[in-house]
DNA sequence: ATATGACCAATTAAATGAAATTGGTCAATT
DNA sequence: AATTGACCAATTTCATTTAATTGGTCATAT
């Protein structure tokens, strides 16, 4: 194999361990199933990635990656991203169409099963709470949001939104569930009514906050990825 | 005995079958052991229920009640009471004040074990739901609710915001969790906020639909408790 | 050099059966 | 008439063994 074709096999086995794991699930996919469906040797895999965690915590990554790219082009391409709803949205858009990230944030035991345990997923899931809540703070020093509401519990209640988003499906009826895209957006609607400042606000100070945390998530995730390649040693 | 201390005791023992139930869930709680801490003998807790099944449901049915009439309270004591998110404010303490509705509503399996796949409680959980939605459309009418949302949907989320808000501290850090007060009195802020129609709405009307709501709440339990009854035979 | 898949140790799942528990009953008691 | 708790059948729990699976390796092949 030439050199120019390690990193697309690469991807290939992570395509195919993500739909695998979705799927069926971590513990009950076998690094044979995962092989298979790349179309590559049991050996390979280890060409790539040290164990079945290293792999799973690779794909993760990516995932996260994709996820933050998407969300930040979501951001950009939208006239009325600087708004809380409007971040919230593209937010939401963006992590309902990732579903390994869903399954993260929604603590979904059957994707995930022992891979749980194994890390810290836990923390890794809730970290990014601390960084909304002072984000939270940046659009009211913005005049994005108004003034007198509690970041942490304005945070919060963001994130009981997200988690019943995913999670809720469960154990609910489908036919008793509205579309999810209705759903997205009559939460950015109550959002926007409800946290924009009297008057409209400041949407294009919001853009640019809203921007930069997008970006600073993104470099979070390279630090991420820097940590895991000089854990390989 | 005398007659008089019958309902006493029945009381007693449903007493005894929630905090065990709740503190212990459902399969770890035995006959035994309630009619321990109820201070009665187990063949005595047959003499008021068929099974431990329908101790339960009775528990169920119970506290269902209770949390009717407390919300009915909270409601009538509330000046607020009128407006969308008074009322959903004091359904969410009422809510969270009984521990084994907020578990069933919450579809705690540690707590409910298997007397949730025994009978269909996940349609009583989100029954509610369908009486819900209708119940925004009446507000609408009456000028309480904005005409511009979709029924559906802001029922839909009121939902997610429910579930979100009892089981989220499943996996979340407790100390990432501000009080539970603020977090109903933010998200009570939060609809009122995005749902009251420009120019306050009619709160009067609001509040004689929402009692009405709980009328027909509790007359749904009512009527449950009746084909309870007429199912013993 | 690169990739493979047979192979292995180790973990997990299934089968088995004994022991303990538990929901429910009813003859004896109050 | 009301209440009890010893008793029982049925289920669940636990420990043990056996079988199957799986993550990971490496000698061999390309």
């Amino acid at each position: 194999m030439v050199r120019t074709d390690r990193p697309k096999r690469e991807q290939a086995i992570l395509n195919a361990a993500l739909s695998l794991f979705v799927h069926y699930g971590y513990d009950k996919t076998t690094i044979a199933d995962i092989a298979a469906k790349a179309g590559v040797s049991k050996g390979a895999i280890y060409l790539h990635f040290q164990s079945k965690t290293d792999l799973f915590n690779a794909l993760l990554l990516r995932e996260m990656e994709v996820y933050g790219e998407s969300w930040l082009k979501l951001i950009e391409a939208d006239p009325k991203g600087g708004t809380i709803g409007g971040m919230y949205k593209n937010m939401l858009y963006a992590l309902t169409s990732s579903p390994l990230i869903s399954a993260l944030f929604g603590q979904d035991k059957k994707v995930l099963g022992s891979s749980l345990s194994k890390l810290d997923y836990q923390m890794r899931a809730t970290q990014g709470q601390s960084i909304r809540h002072e984000f939270i703070a940046m659009m009211q020093k913005a005049d994005a949001i108004r003034q007198d509401v509690d970041p942490q519990v304005t945070a919060h209640i963001m994130d009981m939104l997200g988690y019943g988003l995913i999670s809720m499906d469960r154990f609910k009826a489908e036919q008793d569930i509205p579309p999810l895209q209705d759903i997205i957006e009559g939460i950015a609607d109550l959002m926007d009514r409800a946290l924009t400042p009297t008057g409209g606000g400041n949407s294009e100070a919001g853009k640019v906050i809203i921007k930069q945390l997008a970006e600073t998530t993104r470099h979070q995730f390279e630090k991420l990825e820097k940590e895991k390649r000089s854990e390989l040693t």
